[in-house]
DNA sequence: TTGAAAGCGCTAACAA
DNA sequence: TTGTTAGCGCTTTCAA
């Protein structure tokens, strides 16, 4: 057994100095009104006994936690290093500046979570989470709506007044993509699809339909393949861009990621990036720095969806009225040596 | 206001089910008898009132949350998102398995922490922490110690009855990697040291010199180099051995991120990789995987750290009589193009 | 400005 | 097998 030396109470306290609980937790809290003396005597004590108040009682008593859960897709979250380090930095950082804490909550994407959601809200343990990158209408939110718990989801977006919602202008980002290949003489320009069902996927996708429309450019089934957020699947997808008779000049894809897998396709069958075909992404992770030739991305600020995130969360959590909040934060684009 | 639903409580359950709250607890808990007949009648209204436990209540009477707090350098983890996500993979698998939660506890690597981890080990909220990556000798690693506070230690060494740590074969990798370019036929290898003052990086750094010496090769104090485990630093640093008017012909970084910048370097200095200079780095880190050339590398196995710190954390907590656990896990050199 | 009493929702220890 | 009692350490509410 880890006997731990008794720790130090509020009674502790209150007895040392002759004051009551009531006092002592006045002090400690700066809540209420208590003489400067007092105060002093208070918190030299404090001092001494080098008391630390006991979180759990504190928190059943009070009702609330000062914790945040982050939801986050079970295994999927290896493979977004780069986003998940990110969005945790930028929803880190506000915590702190907040006196929050945070809990990790992996919940899985694809299995059947029903419950999950309600559990986390039921268990006491948190004043509100924050949802990443969930599946377009998951069906689970509503547990959370119905129990009026706390919630924002980033990366993800549904205009209701029941879902508050940060996320970045992917409609935009995909036209502004569009534009700079046309700018660059492309009039050829292939899609590839991120995962079906999530609303970033889509929008994207109807951003490079949109571009295609105002800039007249023809819009054909054939060069648009699905990648499904997975280089993988892109690498080998990518392959019927190339059996086709009348090719595209360049491809636009919905993640850097699948960008990645493109390109490394495009090289083995000898085509030279830009030259022969222009490559543009999504995101501007790390590795569309360092990759030869370095990539064309439309950049999302992650770091700040975090941070807004958090932001939002907590304004819902203290507000008296809290009304759900829809922000879009815009993206740029970072040209580089692929286009 | 968030006004959520009053919740359902054990109270609620025991007078609906005409028996004590006890009864209820020990069907919750699973701990004690409970005639078969009760226990079903218990669980039947239990589900139709939806009941979930209040953890902190729970909590605040058994002592025991369930919750692990890890440990991470406040700023810093953001450049080594490879590690933080491998890592944070790992430690929560074991977590999901033994019912455990996990809460970030993000600290400053540099300014002076004192009293933070007895903040956390007092504050009753968590069961025993994880330390990631902390510094040689971090000084307040006594304040877990003297409140006999559950901890373990990852990608850390020191051989103390007082602490548990799980780390990989440091100096066992650094010989292998130098064995590696003897092998390729290289005599003259420089070395770009770590960060001074973290357990891996003198490890490495003795490896290095211990292999020199088996192998009856040269150490010259100009062929070390000073990286910090900083890329940008190993890029510029790089150039010393650059003007050096005996050349090294390989060099071996301390880690990968370092590689990835002394490669930089000599490619833009005109030296083809491996042929002109060999490089081996520690690691393996994505970024070598697509590097051009792919990095040779030394593959630390940070997943299973990860899950190793949290099963001997775990044992820790729960065993009668714990012990400190010292692990190396083993390494293994990748071959790739970059010798 | 301070204090007393009650209770947050659960479990440990003991008793029946 | 089940129940009773007594907290866990704090905050809330109301009274002084």
């Amino acid at each position: 057994m880890n006997d731990v030396k008794r720790p130090v109470t509020l009674d502790d306290i209150s007895k040392r100095a002759k004051v009551s609980k009531m006092t002592v937790s006045r002090v400690l809290t700066g809540k209420g009104q208590v003489a400067p003396k007092t105060r002093e005597k208070i918190n030299k004590i404090i001092d001494e006994l080098g008391y630390q108040p006991n979180l759990l009682a504190r928190s059943l008593s009070s009702q609330k936690t000062s914790i945040i859960g982050v939801v986050l897709n079970k295994r999927e979250h290896m493979f977004m290093f780069d986003y998940t380090t990110k969005v945790l930095s930028g929803i880190m950082d506000v915590a702190i500046e907040n006196d929050y804490q945070l809990m990790l909550c992996p919940i899985s994407a694809d299995k059947d979570t029903s419950g999950e959601y309600e559990k986390l809200a039921r268990s006491r343990m948190l004043d509100g989470v924050i949802l990443l990158k969930r599946k377009e209408g998951d069906p689970h939110i509503s547990e959370l709506i119905d129990l009026n718990f706390p919630f924002v989801m980033l990366n993800y977006k549904k205009f209701s007044e029941d879902i508050s919602f940060v996320d970045s202008e992917n409609f935009h980002g995909a036209q502004i993509a569009v534009e700079h290949l046309y700018g660059k003489g492309h009039r050829k320009i292939a899609f590839v699809r991120g995962r079906i069902g999530e609303t970033n996927s889509n929008d994207r996708y109807l951003g490079y339909q949109g571009a295609l429309s105002d800039l007249g450019l023809e819009f054909r089934e054939e060069w648009v393949i699905n990648g499904d957020f997975n280089q993988e699947k892109a690498y080998s997808e990518c392959s019927k861009l190339l059996d086709l008779d009348d090719m595209p000049t360049a491809i636009f894809c919905a993640d850097d990621n699948m960008a990645l897998g493109v390109m490394r396709r495009l090289q083995e069958q000898g085509l030279k990036i830009p030259e022969d075909m222009a490559v543009v992404g999504f995101d501007d992770i790390q590795f569309g720095t360092i990759s030869t030739p370095t990539l064309t991305t439309v950049r999302q600020p992650i770091y700040e969806i975090g941070r807004r995130g958090m932001e939002v969360l907590l304004h819902l959590i203290n507000s008296n009225e809290p009304k759900a909040t829809h922000e879009l934060l815009p993206v740029e684009l970072v040209k580089r040596e692929s286009t």
